[in-house]
DNA sequence: TCGTTTTATGAACAAATGTTCATGTAATTC
DNA sequence: GAATTACATGAACATTTGTTCATAAAACGA
């Protein structure tokens, strides 16, 4: 089937990002605990000292990893951008109907957020911490990603497929409901937090095309 | 009507609130400027030195308006939660039906974002930088407030008002769709910030009610 | 085993930051 | 006009923070 040929390529995406292709050990530590970290605190309140010491070495070892601190929020950021770029465009240039394609992108997010919910939680909480010229760019990464999405629902409403209603705010609503799951992912305290992948896509899916009401 | 009554209640309420009470128009404007600064550059990112330029005077004179830093994080983000929980009250302890009472919450938020954008946007995104023991107590209140929602919802479920769901996934979805806007409203490059606050009701009640699909 | 790369450290730095304090000036109140 | 309150400043402080550098073990490939 089509659809799982879409979602084999997106897979084949993934691997190939930034993040996974170190092959030496302690470079992955460095990197996965310093976002857990940044995650926790906040960049700002997160110190090189910090990562030193979660890592059991000194500061000036930090630096033997990664450039600045900078450098390290921006690894984060863009790595995780362009794979919702990529993915998106995948779908985009495939012959599925609106409301398929929409699905297709609620499933990606939902993958995306079970396998890197630190990664997105930065996305959404640390982007004004980068400093420009690299802000501009994710600022407009994000508007590419919306502007598709957006694409997506007019096409949906021309052929009939979706109630009509403002595209931007359609869109801003629809994507602002999938934001809160990585809160859920990243918090250990959260006993459900492995809940069926599948049911909660089901449960996304039904709120955003069926509303709550009964009807 | 008795809608209009609680509508009443609820702008008194508010007329209550901390931060308006000041008379003084210089304590005002620092506040006013001080808030506006933490959400443009992040609770950590300004400084006290940031304010008291923008006020054009210097940073000794800052103390004379609040304690701390941390004092004045604690003023919007205690403000603004109140306010939110008293009004949550009024609609659970009226008679309406859940459905009704969630159309309700929809329009407090709005109404709230409309007023109060960059409280708001504190609220979501600078909670974190609280030290305990007031991080604590600040989580408590949105527990609780989540706690309401759900209850609403589960009521409109027993009541067959609502299509059944996860009550918690329902909940957090529910508010996760009205969190984006703050964005809207404190985006001086949006010519659309100013839609009319009537018909954004309308697209967000209806995008939750009905969902995107056609049916 | 030699040479290279990886991983680590201590010391030091310049800049930034929250806060205090003693003191001064302007505005209000009575 | 005296007294009180509101608003403002310069100077200084102790910490914190990102970053550099010279150097040393450790691990590793040949």
């Amino acid at each position: 089937m089509y659809i799982l040929w879409l979602y084999q390529r997106i897979k084949v995406l993934k691997s190939f990002a930034v993040l996974s292709m170190g092959k030496s050990t302690k470079k992955e530590r460095f990197f996965e605990e310093s976002l857990k970290l940044i995650h926790e605190k906040g960049y700002k309140a997160t110190t090189m000292r910090d990562i030193a010491e979660k890592l059991n070495f000194k500061v000036a070892n930090v630096y033997n990893y990664i450039d600045s601190k900078q450098a390290l929020l921006e690894t984060y950021l863009f790595d995780i951008s362009n794979e919702f770029l990529d993915s998106i465009e995948l779908i985009m240039d495939s012959s599925y109907a609106p409301d398929e394609k929409l699905r297709l992108i609620i499933s990606v997010h939902i993958q995306m957020i079970s396998k890197k919910p630190y990664e997105l939680s930065l996305l959404v909480n640390e982007w004004r911490n980068l400093e420009d010229p690299k802000r501009g760019e994710l600022l407009y990464l994000k508007k590419k990603y919306n502007k598709k999405v957006r694409e997506i629902i007019i096409a949906g409403m021309e052929q009939g497929k979706f109630r009509v209603m403002d595209p931007d705010f359609a869109t801003l609503t629809f994507l602002s409901s999938l934001r809160w799951l990585y809160d859920k992912y990243t918090d250990a305290n959260d006993k459900n937090a492995n809940t069926n992948r599948i049911e909660i896509e089901k449960q996304l899916t039904d709120f955003i095309f069926l509303g709550m009401g009964k009807h």
